[in-house]
DNA sequence: CTGAAAGCGCTAACAT
DNA sequence: ATGTTAGCGCTTTCAG
């Protein structure tokens, strides 16, 4: 058996009351015996039961993280992790533990219900594709200290963070602006992609606002394959004058455009600049590398993990921000 | 306050023994009983507090899973979250939750020693990177049921599992040699990485075996950048007559190798055929997708998950096995 | 087959 | 400033 609390106080000559106020920092425990009982502690290697402290204090200083979770998620879905990486930092120093709950939008509801009422942890972190108007209710009637990473898709009470992704779009097209482009392309993904379509409406609002314009039939969606993005670059290019720069609302889009620019032998930025979003997975390596609007996962995870133990703390607080600004990265291809 | 197991007895006119008893499936309890009590904890929304539980069975059902994590590495170690996926996956649907630990080389004996004493966890998986000689000597003070993802890079009783890089070395080598190339290159990564390392050496020796030299000249060492594999395949490129095939460790250096074929002209896989280890991020995506030797680390993460509840389980098993076969994915680029 | 009783190791009033 | 006393909600002998 392990050394326990008693133990402790036994060496000691104290109470277990008294050690334990040692433990929890408590103002009213004199200097001296204080550093006695830790001198004690030490000596016999005494280390707290960590189920124990949860269970008598109803807390478990663990915070769950549900998201989509299956093969080549980390490959398709990158962002996902480097969010959960910041995510489990954040918590971490705050001396938090991060569990990870594989979900999917069906299930997610019964698991937040299972979570509140079973108290397996103080708060939950959920991406917003396991996000849904059942998961909102559960969230309401459990009053589970809670956070959802990305804007849901219809107005709620519920607690998100999410980055500026019309933001994007518009610094986006600020650059494209002042390297003097002025026929302005674009590709996105599919219409229910909604970062897709924030991006792209967000520049093409800068565009308009600046006076910029741009033709309705410069503007494709594919389906966010490189194949797609091929069929639609092709199609750009066909009516003369061809565009002067291809605005990409993915770096997967990014990667098919340039391919097929580089098929009929054009060259970027010389011929056509081309510009898309994010630094991952290949913006960087490719040939040439791509000047993009890029997105911190990592501070925007962090942040997520802040903002929970922040509701943990005051579950009345209600967060809805649009938080990490997106930054421009210009490298070779504009 | 939430409906506790007392509660469900005095409803159901029993002992709280009993619904604890029907609530572990004691076979000691009338069918009669069982169902009349489980009617009753429907009826009453009863959750089992989990906290409550683990502390009175000193069991936690949550496996701790160390590992380096820090800005960007889900997109530059993509595979130690495809891994972290599968093993989330295998424990979650055990009933086991796996909670996060960001740990380096040097903090992680504290933290599994910590881990071990307070209880935190039922066992730890922790990856390779992690892995040190003090962290094996604390597993095995403790004796905390645990598994290494990754060969350890040294002796030791320590239950490990790695997917085995001599044979997907030999595999890739076997593929090469069908097609008929003769003259192979090679480009490998910095001498200290050991996956490098195996998968050259693994072909080398089943060239060697086959009787097909492998001309020290065209094995060449870069650390791992485009930059550095496309200087290694221009040296690759000067003495005649050229190779045939260019094996290259992992895909970053076989963008880079690309690249620069693509720089002078050479066509692939027609003047010279590239192949690679892995399909992530891009080999597939690339011009043309590359032929990989893949393994499927979603497969050892699960894997790894099973083998950790194992020993859990039987806490004497010791577990040093290469798993998840290295599967070939022929493409354009041989 | 069921129930009474005794904890698991720690915290938190409330006394002193 | 410290100790006493009661639990937290569940499991687990051990009687009956």
């Amino acid at each position: 058996m392990s050394v326990t609390i008693h133990d402790v106080a036994k060496a000691a000559g104290v109470s277990a009351a008294t050690v334990s106020k040692v433990l929890n920092a408590s103002s009213t425990i004199s200097d001296e015996t204080a550093v006695r009982v830790r001198g004690v502690m030490k000596e016999l290697g005494y280390q707290p039961n960590a189920r124990a402290r949860s269970f008598a204090m109803k807390a478990t200083k663990n915070i769950l993280f549900l998201m989509k979770m299956g093969v080549n998620a980390a490959y398709e879905r990158p962002h996902m992790f480097e969010i959960l990486s910041g995510a489990t930092s954040a918590l971490d120093a705050r001396g938090y533990t991060l569990t990870l709950k594989p979900a999917t939008l069906a299930d997610a509801p019964a698991f937040i219900e299972t979570a509140a009422t079973q108290k397996l942890a103080d708060g939950i972190l959920l991406h917003a594709s396991v996000f849904s108007k059942k998961a909102a209710q559960c969230i309401e009637k459990t009053g589970i200290a809670h956070l959802v990473i990305g804007q849901p898709n219809f107005p709620c009470k519920i607690c998100w963070m999410d980055t500026d992704n019309n933001l994007s779009g518009s610094i986006a097209a600020r650059h494209l602006m002042e390297r003097g482009y002025k026929r302005i392309a674009m590709i996105g993904g599919k219409p229910d992609d909604m970062i897709s379509w924030s991006r792209l409406h967000g520049a093409r609002e800068a565009f308009e606002e600046a006076g910029v314009a741009v033709d309705a039939a410069r503007v494709k969606q594919g389906d966010s394959t490189p194949q797609s993005a091929g069929r639609m670059t092709r199609q750009l290019l066909k009516p003369e004058p061809r565009p002067d720069a291809i605005l990409c609302a993915n770096n997967i889009i990014a990667l098919g455009c340039l391919q097929t620019l580089r098929g009929v032998k054009l060259s970027v930025p010389q011929d056509v600049a081309v510009m898309t979003f994010d630094s991952h997975p290949f913006a960087s390596l490719v040939d040439p590398p791509l000047t993009v609007v890029d997105i911190n996962m990592f501070d925007m995870g962090f942040q997520a993990g802040r903002f929970v133990l922040d509701k943990v703390r005051k579950p009345k607080l209600l967060v809805q921000v649009h938080t990490t600004l997106p930054e421009l990265v210009v490298r070779e291809s504009t």
